[in-house]
RNA sequence: GGGGCUGUAGCUCAGCCGGAUAGAGCGACGGUUUCCUAAACCGUAGGUCGUGGGUUCGAGUCCCGCCAGCCCCGCCA
């Protein structure tokens, strides 16, 4: 459908300069060239576009909207290009013109979408370059909980899209696995479990989580353990072989732990960690030194910041170096920026970074980045993006926290979502009488419950909080994944009883306003794709395949597909078809894998 | 005190850079099954878009003030 607005949009504009030259060519000289304002129909019976262009040159020219539409319909009707795409258009209240498309030619992109796997999504060429979204990013030697999981699965289906569209894209993970708190960590380590830095695997450190508790409590409570893990952080980062294998010890036991969960969710991470930056902090402060934006203050080596009119803003300055001559976690930052849009191989060369992280760190983002901008990492057309999200909320509306009152283990609440939904799977059986193997049975609720966690965290704008509700995620009904699924599950059946290897017609032949309802959405799927690209806003394309399953189900009810004779028969088991295919690819590209059966 | 986000139906939320009579889902109420999975479909009720101004032919959407909630605010990330 893209292609097709493509097309609408500059025959209206060419209708538009035609009928009003003089206009078009002022506009062009003032640096705002005409509009037609192509816009999807407001509503069906508007049909499938409508230009609101001629509402806005009321003023300028003088004249009644609706006589300046009916001059720019003169002009469409004269061309034949337009003619062979719409129908003649019709101008509606105060002076929108819509505009309906062929229906033969709805009918011919479907055929063609049918034969394409990309499904009328094009690709961007071999030149793109690299787009980084930081995304997940837990800290070493604690466990993932709920506040990992917006982050992990939101970055996820960003991913997965950007890859879709052909980006080549670097998934990173900026593990916190450098820092103070490792001196407690490797001192603690050392004194509890030595073996463990000289022999292989000789100590399973089992529940890290405890592990880091034990430690934390000894720091609390002794100096002298204290002054030993001040010690250890000097020398971990002085390069000291034993601190340096106990560090990756802790790492390790911890990447393990994290790619358990990845895995489950099938999701692919690089890790490059904080400590990958080390080497570049001395050269950060350096160059913001160079590029004079470095001031001192009260020891530490500040950048101020300023307003959007270059004024003094004012908002804290961010320190790259603190009083006692130590980095922190902006100038970590700014190393990572200089060096994702860096060229390679000094850096990963990208146009566009992302990151993927709570609203709460808005400001120091906001902060970081102005400084990169400042210092001239980002490169020309270069994107630096924050995509912030809100916290997760029980449903009291509060922050989410067990009854206990302690944070939510990731790993706990997706066994909690997977068992509630094999329950009630379970209870549906028994219901209706139905027998299934056990390996259905854990199939189905592992699907379905993942499913639901992601798609009811996707499925919201992600800027605002987020109520989390285990009855609201897995019900079946409304803009759930069990809704979904189950739509895939239906078009399934079809296939199974005799749909699957059917001849289609060509062209294809739509009768029923269902059919058509169906198509339409159907079209839309790339304009969806690239609106998610652009404004990396997920639930958007949660919302149309709701939409998609939604007018399916319609279409299913109230139009029989394997009872019809051909060729009405073959043109419905097409849109059946496509139907799927367009729910597989959108859910997958949400991360969700769909189901034959359930 | 400064900054950010949010405020739309009883509840959970959409609202695609200003366009036609503000949309879903849940919940409530009522209906549909000799027929491809009823985990579905159809219908009814329900909103002064926090509030007061302003800009505009047109404002839920943009600007300003105010109110409420949440979050952030210099050497933690």
């Amino acid at each position: 459908m893209l292609r097709i607005a493509h097309a609408l949009n500059s025959q209206l504009l060419g209708a538009l300069e035609r009928a009003f030259p003089a206009a078009a060519v002022a506009a062009r000289g003032a640096g705002q060239p005409l509009d037609p304002q192509l816009a999807p129909a407001s509503k069906p019976e508007f049909g499938d576009f409508q230009a609101n262009g001629a509402l806005v040159l009321a003023r300028p020219l003088r004249q009644a909207p609706r006589q300046i539409a009916a001059a720019i319909v003169a002009q469409l009707e004269a061309d034949p290009a337009f003619g062979a795409l719409c129908l003649p258009p019709e101008i509606a209240g105060p002076g929108f013109i819509n505009l309906t498309l062929r229906p033969e030619l709805l009918a011919a992109e479907v055929g063609r979408r049918l034969a394409d796997p990309r499904l009328g999504v094009p690709a961007v060429g071999d030149a793109a370059a690299p787009v980084v979204v930081d995304f997940s990013s837990p800290n070493i030697a604690k466990e993932m909980h709920v506040g990992h999981l917006r982050s992990t699965i939101i970055g996820d289906a960003l991913a997965r899209v950007l890859e879709f569209r052909g980006h080549p894209v670097l998934r990173l993970n900026h593990v916190g696995d450098w820092g103070t708190q490792f001196g407690m960590l490797i001192t603690h380590l050392k004194e509890v479990a030595p073996a463990a830095l000289s022999t292989a695997d000789a100590v399973d450190l089992g529940d890290l989580v405890a592990f880091y508790r034990q430690a934390k409590a000894r720091f609390d409570a002794d100096e002298a353990f204290q002054v030993r893990s001040r010690e250890e952080v000097v020398k971990l980062q002085g390069g000291d072989p034993v601190s340096r294998r106990a560090w990756q010890l802790l790492c390790d036991q911890s990447r393990r732990e994290f790619q358990r969960l990845y895995d489950r969710l099938d999701i692919r991470l690089l890790e490059r960690g904080e400590s990958f930056y080390n080497p570049c902090l001395e050269a950060v402060v350096a160059d913001l030194a160079a590029a004079g934006l470095l001031v001192s203050d009260g020891g530490a080596q500040c950048v101020f910041l300023e307003g959007d009119d270059g004024s003094a803003s004012k908002a804290p300055p961010v320190i790259v170096r603190k009083s006692d001559g130590g980095f922190n976690y902006a100038t970590t930052d700014l190393a990572a920026i200089r060096y994702r849009f860096a060229s390679p191989p000094e850096g990963d060369g990208a146009r566009r970074v992302i990151y993927v992280t709570d609203a709460g760190q808005a400001s120091h983002f906001a902060g970081v980045f102005q400084v990169a901008r400042r210092a001239g990492w980002i490169p020309p057309g270069g994107r630096l993006e924050h995509v912030p999200f809100g916290l997760v909320q029980g449903e009291d509306g509060k922050k989410l926290k067990t009854r206990a009152g302690d944070t939510v283990r990731l790993r706990e609440l997706l066994d909690e979502a997977v068992e509630r939904c094999e329950a009630d799977l379970c209870r549906r059986l028994a219901e209706e009488g139905r027998r299934e193997e056990e390996a259905f049975i854990t199939e189905v609720a592992t699907t379905v419950g993942l499913a639901a966690v992601k798609y009811a965290d996707l499925s919201t704008n992600r800027t605002t909080n987020y109520q989390f509700s285990f009855d609201r995620m897995l019900a079946l009904q409304g803009n759930t994944a069990p809704y979904l699924l189950y739509a895939v599950v239906r078009i399934a059946g079809i296939a199974r009883r005799g749909g699957a290897g059917a001849a289609l017609p060509s062209p294809l032949l739509f009768t029923e306003p269902q059919e058509w309802a169906l198509v339409r959405q159907l079209l839309q799927f790339d304009g969806v794709i690239l609106e998610v690209e652009e404004e990396l806003l997920p639930n958007r394309l949660c919302s149309y395949l709701f939409e998609l399953s939604q007018v399916f189900n319609r279409f299913y009810d109230q139009v029989p597909v394997l009872r019809a004779e051909d060729p009405a028969r073959g043109s419905r088991l097409a849109l059946c078809r496509l139907t799927a295919d367009t729910l597989k690819l959108g859910l997958g590209l949400l991360g969700i894998p769909t189901l034959e059966r359930m």
